[in-house]
Formats: structure tokens, sequence, C-alpha cells
RNA sequence: GCCGACAUAGCGUAAUUGGUAGCGCAACUGACUUGUAAUCAGUAGGUUGGGGGUUCGAUUCCCUCUGUCGGCACCA
């Protein structure tokens, strides 16, 4: 017998072997037809699966929200059954559930898949969820394995890639039957609310050197509103697409002649002068220097720093008479020129050199994507020169930096720690020290993270601090590189306490990461309505009627100016509701609106963006909120 | 770079099977203009991304280049 503890605490034994389903339909068979899976001892499994042990069980029903990833696993299935019952001679790599639904690799051999096809998959899938298969999970060996999957060349590689002993499911629902650690639904009846978003190529196995598969892009979901929620926020977020806002708001511009290189438009310009403004002003009061180094320099150099080596087919270079220079991918070997213009004292350390450096990379043309990915960008970077024993608190310092910026803009982030890296250079002690060092100050400032093994830069393991984009992708903006390396290529010494020269640590750290992806990022989450202090334009005054209002408006236009705030004027002949349409569809903050009250009491009425309510105060009023509001950031 | 899709006026879009490229907004002109999201009328604007081909005729079909988008790979 074993023992079934239920989640309301009751216990009750049952004969071993038994499983989920035959305990829920004991319970009452209307209960069994609304589960789905189990949890057993916290896992979820199979409805199906036999309980050999003692175990407390949670029954996952229709109502359940822990079910999603598995719905989605299991729709991946089904849509291998579709494509399988309408391509006959399909073979599929991996199908997994991802964060928001599922994918399938798919080798058709010659047929290349359309819009049209994904429709017509989808309808086969949905028949397939109304057919109720029921789902069927086998365990067999790898011999077995290899046996039921002899014709098929991935599942194949797949399965010999696994341990002699490994015990292998499979699961089978209908005709189609696929290599899967599971859990999956008990039938497909529960995969009907199910829609296929996009194919693309993708890689067998993510090798790049290997055959392209088409990957279809999914998503399933228990309850059909849930489905039609989603896809209305699928809607909502293009709306939000900084590429979309940076025209409308005339922010910036991409042109045929520089792929990924931005123009930067007056408004967009604005904002990203008062970015950096912000920034530099922060890192002056959180002692660091600024400083600015040339855009290119000699290959010598980049030889020397060993990234010519590693990247210089990335690298945008110029001949010239007396040899080649390359156009800079990062700022560190001009940064260590200026550390190595003087002698330093260990007293001086930490030395941090702040810099809004321009740098170039010759990215995949595939790889570009509005400002997020770009091939000239400006990475708002640091170089801390200091000694080793000061690496944990100086690290603590910037993390403490980060959470102060990133709460501004009121952004989430995640971290990932990068070790090691095959191509590394150094010694291995070295950067198990330096790895351990950034881990202590992740966990000592509360912060958790993921590892991501063998991702490390070649000279040093690295802290990178994840964003999110509106459409949910992940963008790495912050970065904390810690190097052993170029401070000894580039001989950089400081003088120790007991007068022997030293050669310091050197941290490389970039904040936003780059201007351009972070102003892309902040765009979105901001869905271009920027607090005030970022606002390109932060006041619009409209005039009611430009005969009678204009001169009081062109006044207020003046002072607000005089005050440092950026306002415009709206005095085209148009009617009044005309142009606070406008100033509302250019996301302005601000609408001021001058008419017979304002002008003859000397007051101004504004309207938030977003709100139609109207507040009437006297101008210093008006000043004195703005430049709270201002300094608050917008909080 | 790879797979696929797309490219029409400043922006957003339309054009049966190949038959002289339309519309809305914006722009321009004129009139209108009084309290919180579009006043009316008119005018102009296009070698349909570039190049080549098929055809009597190409926005439409084919090839090629460029760019963009969705992924993959890459991301110092």
């Amino acid at each position: 017998m074993v023992k079934i503890t239920f989640p309301d605490g009751m216990q009750k034994d049952y004969e071993k072997g038994i499983n989920a389903l035959q305990i829920a339909s004991m319970i009452s068979p209307g209960l069994a037809k609304k589960c789905i899976a189990v949890k057993l001892n916290g896992v979820i499994r199979d409805l199906t699966d036999p309980i050999n042990e003692d175990a407390s069980i949670e029954l996952l029903t229709s109502d359940s929200n822990e079910l999603q990833d598995l719905i989605n696993h299991s729709c991946a299935h089904l849509l291998a059954q579709a494509i399988r019952e309408i391509y006959p001679n399909s073979l599929f790599g991996v199908g997994p559930a991802i964060e928001e639904g599922f994918y399938y690799d798919v080798d058709l051999g010659d047929i290349k898949l359309t819009e049209e096809d994904l429709v017509k998959i989808e309808k086969k899938m949905r028949s397939l969820a109304e057919g109720n298969f029921e789902v069927v999970k086998k365990v067999v060996s790898k011999a077995e394995a290899l046996e039921l999957f002899k014709n098929d060349k991935y599942k194949t590689e797949l399965i010999n890639d696994l341990e002699e002993s490994a015990l292998i499911t499979v699961y089978s629902q209908g005709k189609f039957m696929d290599l899967c650690r599971g859990p999956h639904v008990a039938s497909t009846k529960w995969l009907k609310n199910c829609k296929l978003l996009s194919v693309s190529g993708a890689y067998w196995r993510g090798d790049a050197k290997r055959e392209q598969l088409q990957r279809i892009y999914g998503c399933c979901f228990i309850k059909e509103q849930d489905l039609k929620d989603y896809l209305v926020i699928l809607e909502e977020r293009k709306k939000r697409d900084h590429r979309k806002l940076g025209k409308d708001l005339e922010l910036f511009l991409f042109s045929e002649y520089g792929p990924g290189l931005p123009f930067w438009l007056p408004n967009g310009y604005t904002l990203r002068r008062t970015l950096e403004d912000f920034w530099i002003k922060l890192h002056k009061d959180r002692g660091y220097v600024v400083i600015n180094t040339p855009i290119m320099l000699n290959k010598e150099l980049w030889e020397t720093s060993g990234h010519w080596d590693h990247y210089k087919d990335d690298m945008f270079t110029i001949e010239v008479e007396d040899g080649t220079y390359a156009i800079k991918p990062m700022n560190c070997p001009g940064a260590i020129q200026v550390y190595n213009n003087g002698l330093h004292s260990y007293k001086e350390l930490p030395l941090r050199y702040a810099e809004l450096g321009n740098v170039h990379r010759y990215e995949a043309s595939g790889a570009l994507n509005g400002l997020f990915r770009v091939r000239g960008f400006t990475q708002d970077d640091a170089h801390t020169m200091l000694m080793e024993s000061q690496v944990g608190e100086e690290v603590k310092r910037i993390i403490s930096l980060y959470d102060y910026v990133y709460s501004i803009f009121g952004l989430n982030y995640s971290i990932e720690l990068s070790t090691r890296p095959d191509d590394f250079i150094g010694e291995v002690e070295t950067w198990d020290a330096a790895e351990a060092a950034l881990k202590e100050a992740c966990l000592s400032t509360g912060h958790d993270f993921k590892i991501n093994p063998g991702d490390g830069a070649f000279y040093g393991p690295k802290l990178d601090f994840k964003l999110r984009d509106s459409m949910n992708r992940i963008w790495q903006c912050g970065t904390v590189q810690l190097d052993m390396q170029l401070p000894g290529r580039f001989n950089c010494k400081y003088i120790a306490e007991d007068g022997s020269k030293k050669t310091p640590v050197m941290i490389h750290r970039a904040c936003f990461g780059s201007l351009e992806r972070f102003i892309g990022i902040i765009t979105e989450n901001y869905a271009g309505v920027y607090p005030l202090w970022l606002a390109p334009v932060q006041a619009r005054i409209v005039p009611v009627n430009n005969e009678y209002h204009l001169e009081y408006a062109k006044e207020i236009l003046s002072i607000l100016q005089e005050q440092g705030f950026r306002v415009e004027l709206d005095d085209r002949n148009e009617k009044m509701n005309y142009k606070i349409r406008e100033s509302q569809t250019k996301k302005t903050p601000y609408t001021l609106i001058i008419g017979d009250k304002e002008r003859d009491e000397r007051l101004l009425t504004y309207r938030v963006h977003g709100s139609n309510e109207s507040v009437t105060l006297k101008l210093d009023e008006l000043v004195d909120k703005f430049s709270k509001e201002v300094k608050s950031f917008g909080k």
C-alpha cells in the first residue's frame, strides 16, 4: 500500500502502483474528467504515472494556473502530430515549451511553410484536439528507443546522446509518437485553444554549421478567453515598439547608406542629451572622472589588447599611409592610455574613468534590430583601475549604482553571471577568484543571479544586467566585467604601499549598456510617454484663439523657456481642439491652454497627457510644479 | 551570415486572373477659428526600393542587389 497525503492534510492508503487518474475517479468521475496533470511531492507528473511510494498529491485541474508550461509542451506535440498527418515525410527536431508558448523544429525537405500553411496546420491541430486522443506514455530502454526511431535521424542523434542505462519515455497520441521527457496532458482535448504564430529558420542543435530546420512558434491556453487576451496583448505590444514610436515621435531614423547607424532627430537628440547630462552628473557625484578617447586608433593598439586576434572581422578598419587604423569597438584601450599617462599611487585607487564612448562593431546584418542592436553606438562606459583587494567593495558600489539608475526608470532586471569561456586568457585560479568575487557581491547586495557557464569575455568573467523590451524579449544592458588581462598587456602599474610596482585589476562596466539600446528600452517601457525630466517637449502651449491669446501665450513661452523648460507654442491657424489632439498624440506631458481667463488673471490651465482633467493655477505655481517634478525624475 | 516574409507619396495603406496607381492623415492655398482629442473647400505630391529579364503591355511573373521585419547563429 502507499500512503497518499492530500492538500488538506487528509491521508489515505491506496494500492501500490495506483495512478492519480484512478485516485481522482474514486473521489468522483467529475473530478477525474477535470484533471489534467498531478503534482506528486511538489513535482508535476503525468496523471497515469504509477505511484509506488508514499506521496503528497495535488490534482491539477483546468482551473490550475501551474499548467501553462505543460499545456504548451503538449501542444508542441499536437503541432507535430498535425504536421505528420499533412506531411507524412516530416521529421522533427526539438519542441519545447518556452516562456510564452512553444515551438517545434521541423524538417520538411524542400517544402517551405507559408502563413497559409500555418492556418491549415492550426486547423488540423484543432480537429485533432477535438478528437480527444489519449496521450499514452511508455518507458523504453535506449536500444528499444533507437529501434522505434530508427528512421528518424534527429531523434536517433538525441537518443545516442543519452546514457546507456537511461530509461527513455515516449509519448503517443493516435498514430503519432514522440520521444519526450514529459509530462503531458492525458488527452488532446485540453489543447483546443491553440494558435500558431510564426515560422522561421533555426539550426539543428543551435549549430550554425548544421542543417537549418523550420521552427514553428505557437501558444496554447486551457481557457479560450486566455488565448484571446494573449492575442490582444501581442497587438498592444506592437504599439509600444520603439521603432514605431521613433517614427511617430520623430526621435531617430536609419538610412540605407548606413544600416545599424542611427541618426538622431531633434527630439531624440534632446532626450539623449538629457540622459547624458544625468549620467555625467551621477558619475561625478559617485567619484568618477569623465574622459573621452579617440574614435579610432592604430591597429597595433588592438593587437596589444588582444582584440585584433579575437575580433578583427567585427572591426571597421581604415587604411592610411602609416598603417591600419581600427575604429574602436570598445573603449578600454583608450582608458588605459589615460591611466598610463602618469604614475599612480595605491592611494589613488580605485581610479574610475567614465566615458560616453562611441564605438562601432560590424554586427551581422541579420542581428540588426532598431536601436537594440546597432553597428554604431555609445556605451556609457567606465573603467576602474583598482587593487585586487578592492574588487568586492567596488562591484557592490557598482551594483548599488545600477539599482538606483534602473529604479529611476522603473525597470526590472535580472542578473546573469557569465563564467570562464573556452577561449579564455590568463590563469584558471585568477578566474575562479574573480568569479567568486562577483558572486559574493551579488549575494551581499541581495541579488539573485543565474549562471551562464562559459559565456564570459575572453579577458574575464562578467555580470550582465538583462532588461526586457515591450515584446518581452531580453536584452543585455548593464554589465560589470572583471579584467585581469588588459592592465598587464598594457603594462599598467601603481606604486604599492611597500614601494613596489604592481599591476592593477580593471573593471569595465556600463549601466545603460548603450544609450541607443537603453533609449529603446525606456521608450517601450514608457510607451513613448516620457516623464517630464526626459520628455523632448515638456509642454505645448495652445492658445484658445490666436487672435486674442497669442500675445500672452508668447509671454508664457518665453518665461518658461528662460526657466529652462522645453516648451513649444502651437501658433498655427488651427482650432484649439485640433492642437490639443495633436499635443496628446505626440505624447507631450503637459498641454497648456491659454484663453480669456488665463490672460485676464495671468493664470495657466494645464492638462496632463492621458487625462482630460484640466487644472488652473498661477504661472509661478506651474514653474514650481515643473521644477519639483523634474527633480523627482517624474516619480 | 542563414531560413522565410516584406518594400507603393513624409506617414498609414488600396489596386480582380498582368491592362494608364487610388484613399486617409500630413503638406500647400483660401476661408473658418473663444474653452479641452480631428472646421471646410481646393491644390500639389509616385520612374510602385535599385538594376536586369519575360511580355504588345509589369506594382503584379522571373532573376539579382539593397534595406526592413520574424526567428536562428552571433553579441568583445
